[in-house]
DNA sequence: TATAAGTGTGGAGTGCAGTCCATGGTCAAG
DNA sequence: CTTGACCATGGACTGCACTCCACACTTATA
């Protein structure tokens, strides 16, 4: 599909995808449209690629380190091991980032509880859920 | 306490710390100290305060929206209900962002066994963990 | 009392993640 | 063959969150 096409499908404005392609995110191959510049040729797949750039995104990975993931995912697509070893390691960092947003989440409804039974003794306090 | 100490204590640069109390984010009052440009003196909550921006960062938030949510919850500090009210939706918002993490997790874990038990059939995708 | 270390203000600069625009080539409909 | 929609490239611009000065003043130390 073309650019306009993937832009409808991802739901992402076609100046971003253009710089997604120009981080080297995405890399759609070039089609016999276009003469001199020859138009790009998106995949059912580089829509899945994209999702999972928006993603990472919302989990605070940068453009820059989701790239590094990528390309590490791909180095090693030919070994398990290695593509194991690279989704543990994500995982373990998603794990981490839950890990506070729990703490966050406890502290939260820890202080609404104690405003609900009318505030007894002393208020949560961010210190005692470590995050 | 002065800025060099609350920078220790809070782990920030003394220059986010200034960048964080001209966006109005933490605001010390002014010491004897200091003649013409009387220095900031900062309090125990100032480092509670500082804590929780970081925090609050790290779940996604603006530094704008940062201080959008803090300034209604000092202005209903007065009202339990409204209180609850903005902890309420605070604890909405990251549960949907914890929603967003368990699908990015549980989707890692099921491509983990799904190359653990010799990929078979078709890779898991993103698609079917609604994210 | 000299001098180093700490503080405040204002303004410039940086890196990231887009977003906008001008220019020019290409394609499809009429 | 013209016209309008679509595409590519390059460069300028924006908003956010810092980060780094230069400069002036104050305080602590030797």
């Amino acid at each position: 599909m073309l650019i306009s096409e993937f832009a409808k499908a991802t739901g992402l404005p076609v100046d971003t995808i253009r710089f997604y392609i120009a981080k080297g995110l995405l890399k759609p191959n070039r089609s016999l449209k276009g003469g001199s510049n020859p138009y790009q040729l998106f995949k059912p797949e580089d829509v899945t690629a994209a999702r999972m750039i928006r993603l990472q995104q919302t989990l605070g990975y940068t453009l820059g380190e989701i790239l590094a993931l990528n390309e590490e995912y791909r180095a090693g697509e030919h070994s398990s091991e290695r593509t194991i070893e690279v989704l543990q390691l994500q995982i373990e960092r998603l794990q981490q980032r839950k890990g506070a947003l729990d703490a966050a989440l406890t502290f939260l409804h820890g202080k609404v509880d104690w405003i609900k039974s009318g505030k007894p003794g002393s208020a949560p306090r961010l210190e005692d859920y470590q995050c």
